[in-house]
DNA sequence: ATATTATCTTGACACTGTCAAGATTTTGAC
DNA sequence: GTCAAAATCTTGACAGTGTCAAGATAATAT
């Protein structure tokens, strides 16, 4: 770290990793441009140099989180070539680890902060990556009889949208205590999978 | 409509349906108190003699939401009593229509907008209730053999989180052209939940 | 060495949520 | 019915926000 200059040197990622500082410490709601550029020592302009405006910024911190949560993914998931039930349990249980871990970066994510999603190239790709891994697991649970047959795009939307849906009920609190008392939501997870799992 | 009097009579709802109107036209990032406030004719100040703050009125938003919600699935389940797999198969359909049809509605009960929900009684209120009543058709379908036996509430949250798992990711646009090209949402919808059932 | 570009600062603007002080109306006690 | 208290609404102010324009400074290219 040198001493403060004039020019910052690396002030877009210094941004990004404020902001996905922030908003593990003061969430979504405490996100300003203007903390985020206190924080990476510059002023209340200077990330216009980097940024057009906030959603761009905010659209880089998802696709960080998306690099992140595909590379956690791919950990949990390759070491099982030859067992594509074990990439299935450990895929969705990596999943639900990077949403408790990182709570608010899969908020904002996943919750429609950032709007026009399209917009923003990288994010897309390696959102569509993502899928794509998913879709790897699915296509291979059904070639060894571990998911039901027929189209691998809808099977892969129902595993996801099964993972995603009842992690974001949790995040949310829509989850009742009584389910959440008794079960972690790891546990409740797997069940909601294995229902899914033929035999 | 009387002409406007210093009382206004009714302000509380007003601005409640102000509030969903502007959420409507011009989506989440649109909605703000003071808007609200020139939308039901009333000074930017005049919401505080009804909601101690914005968190508030979209606490009250989001429960007019739930109790739409709830009237709707309601509506859809209840003719189907002597079938349980109707009330599954009709249940889900109301909840995709009125994700689809109420968005961004639909957006602030679900997407952690409103932070501390634990605090809002009525809106404590009435989701339960509505997880109450998912609960009903999963026990029916049980007894029913249409669904697996073991804990209603797990799968009861199974259910749940596998609808709103893919109507989430279908709104935040994460579900693929591919698959959304080719299908529409109930019908994904559909062959999730079929995926679930027995037989 | 100089011109061009990238980067950053300062200052301004409109908009936001929120509060305080006061005006107006309704309600309740007698 | 009168009058005090409470509820409702307005006006004015404040700090914080995203964003833009103008200018300062540094890096790059010619």
């Amino acid at each position: 770290m040198p001493a403060k200059k004039y020019h910052h040197g690396d002030l877009k990622n210094a941004l990004i990793n404020a902001g996905i500082e922030i908003l593990s410490k003061e969430g979504v709601g405490g996100l300003s441009l203007r903390k985020v550029a206190k924080k990476a020592g510059v002023s209340h302009s200077a990330p216009y140099a980097h940024f057009p405006d906030k959603q761009s910024l905010i659209a880089a911190i998802s696709t960080e989180g998306f690099n992140q949560l595909y590379a956690e993914l791919d950990a949990a998931i390759s070491p099982h070539i030859k067992n594509p039930k074990r990439q299935l349990v450990e895929g969705t249980r990596a999943y639900v680890q990077f949403a408790m871990t990182h709570t608010d970066t899969f908020k904002i994510m996943f919750s429609g902060i950032l709007e026009k999603e399209k917009e923003y190239p990288a994010f897309v790709e390696i959102s569509c990556k993502t899928f794509k891994r998913v879709l790897d697991v699915v296509v291979a649970c059904q070639t060894a009889k571990i998911l039901k047959s027929g189209s691998p795009e809808i099977l892969a939307v129902s595993v996801w949208g099964q993972v995603h849906g009842i992690v974001s009920l949790a995040l949310e609190g829509q989850i009742s205590h009584t389910v959440l008392e008794h079960y972690a939501l790891q546990e409740v997870v797997a069940f909601a999978i294995d229902q899914m799992v033929l035999s």
